[in-house]
DNA sequence: ATTAGCATCGAAAACGTTTTCGAAAAACCG
DNA sequence: CGGTTTTTCGAAAACGTTTTCGATGCTAAT
């Protein structure tokens, strides 16, 4: 085999038709189905394109076709079950389909994520998916992404006042669900301990919480309410620890996060308080630990793959959407919750 | 402000260029910081460039440099505490040094990780970081890595096979601190769940579970080493269940990883079994969920976030010494492990 | 035999950047 | 002022692919 235009190793297109004694053209359409390419000569590039392992320069791909079959994705953080199992939803879905996923984290910070969003919009990646920082808003630079054209999606941390696809749980309807199966197991007093301030979610689960209360006629009592900064193990021991001594009578607490009901688990357990019989508890988001832990813990199922799966064809959806008439489609997915109740709140 | 070679939004060197009546080699050797250009004439075009919100359009820089900035992780589960943790070395390590990671999957399959392999390769990513599937050896796929000049680093997940940089633990010594650290306690009888035949990290702890047996003049008894297929916490509980029914003598266990360890203490806890008084119970990986159990785990630290930047770094350094020198570093770091002594193994 | 239609091919342009190399202009030196 | 050096600039090529548009030769229809 003597080499003419090949340089390096790798075979182009170029290379292939010298060989062949035909243009470039003519072995590009052969290769990417073109019918006006006779049947013999699409087989002798077909045959010799294989032989040589020819794979097309995806730089140059890239840069003809200005697409990269890359998206980015932005989550507060890599290191818990919730989202691991989101950014594996995205990656499988996204390989279906020969999309490649880059992942970012904010860890909690609008500046973060602000640089990450602009991060991905020099790559020039064909579509964004975030779950945004608890700091986050309706910000400047998600406003840009929308400005610029790019296929947006928010999951699970959103912003009700961003106008883009979005892929959520009923977060209300949840925290309803969860605070009124306390109640309908006997709970007369039921603490909270909600998440921070900003994010969406949080607040749903605390309105849900609240519904509950009244459709129950309980009066709501905000001295009831903690209020987490962090959503951490510690934090939910602190509170339980904070809530026995505050309200001793409370015989009921709701967490924002599976993890922050471990807390309170480990507390009462050191405590000798009885589960479910003195304080039932129930969590959020049924990490799979939570079927593990003494008492198994009462949670709702927050079907983190599925909702990264959802995530990624809605973006897809919308990539095609915005190459063919430039519309963004905006439309919102809400999945399914369910209660699981376990023996941290089965009296 | 009216176009001439600006078709889309963007600006690119062409425009700014023929806005400042100068040529596009002089814009971007501006922006580039070549010295052969005119102090005045890099400020107007640098002011240029910043009011336009110029950013190179990177399909172009990586279509003629021939580089992507991005690499490839390819590793068996994201939803794993290690594994996300490594993830996030890398991701922080890399963004410092202005790269992007893609993260791809192999489940633990041979098949899997080949295709994966192959995909970032394909999409020319600039090195390919590797921790292998169970299934995995110095299989074809990988020698493809090495020899079509990708710059590759494994790490945790090895193969001795293999000849590139790689990021480890000394699994061997880990396991005998584990083990010997039983054994100094007060256990005569030690029964290993280890992991699956193939992965080197599972022979290597075996391994070192032998050696602290012998140094400690006890006879290894094959029959107390249970080999998990799937190191999952039901393999640890349901293993734990045989280790008792088999040997009701044996006062220790060492498990592969945590999780297992944590299906051993469900076990244990739920028939009453003493931990550590009848049986003590040590782990592996330290995650952050073993503090938090009840018993506290023993364990081994296992630096993942540590061995992730640390993977990175190799990796990066293999890109400059491939494009300098075109030759490969092939450095083996070994990051230390920690005995974590704690509730389960403290009588 | 003429024409229309079809099958097959390729020339060429375009995407935006980087870099080489030489030219022109300016500054310097004797 | 002649010559040399330095400073400053730009033309042009290159990276590999995709796609448009026209050209050619052939078949089929009249």
């Amino acid at each position: 085999m003597y080499f003419r235009t090949m340089k390096s190793k790798e075979p182009t297109l170029k290379y292939i038709a010298e060989e062949l004694n035909i243009s470039t053209t003519t072995v590009s359409k052969a290769l990417k189905g073109y019918k006006d390419v006779n049947a013999k000569t699409r087989e002798k590039v077909i045959e010799l394109a294989k032989s040589l392992n020819y794979t097309p320069n995806s730089f140059a791909v890239n840069f003809r076709t200005n697409e990269s079959k890359i998206i980015g994705l932005i989550i507060p953080e890599v290191v818990h079950y919730f989202f691991s199992s989101v950014i594996n939803g995205i990656i499988a879905e996204a390989e279906k389909q020969d999309y490649l996923v880059i992942i970012l984290q904010s860890n909690e910070s609008k500046e973060m994520e602000k640089k990450q969003v602009e991060l991905l919009m020099s790559k020039r990646v064909d579509g964004i998916i975030i779950s945004l920082s608890n700091e986050s808003n309706n910000d400047e630079h998600l406003e840009t992404i929308l400005q610029k054209d790019i296929p947006f999606v928010l999951i699970d941390k959103i912003s009700k006042l961003i106008n883009c696809s979005k892929v959520v749980i009923d977060d209300r309807k949840a925290g309803f669900d969860a605070v009124n199966h306390l109640i309908s197991v006997g709970c007369k007093k039921i603490a909270h301990i909600r998440g921070p301030e900003n994010p969406q979610n949080a607040i749903d689960r605390f309105m849900g919480y609240k519904t509950a209360l009244e459709k129950n006629n309980i009066t709501f009592d905000k001295s009831l309410v903690y209020t987490c900064e962090n959503v951490t193990f510690k934090e939910g021991y602190d509170f339980a620890k904070k809530i026995v001594e505050d309200h001793p009578d409370v015989d009921g607490i709701f967490a924002i996060t599976d993890l922050v009901a471990f807390g309170i688990l480990t507390y009462l357990n050191e405590k000798n308080i009885k589960i479910p019989e003195q304080i039932a508890v129930i969590g959020f988001s049924n990490w799979f630990m939570s079927e593990v832990i003494s008492p198994k813990l009462s949670t709702i199922e927050q079907p983190g793959f599925k909702m990264g799966a959802e995530s990624f064809l809605l973006l897809k959806e919308e990539i095609e959407s915005m190459k063919k008439e430039n519309k963004r489609l905006s439309k919102i997915v809400t999945l399914d919750t369910k209660l699981i109740i376990r023996e941290s709140t089965q009296k």
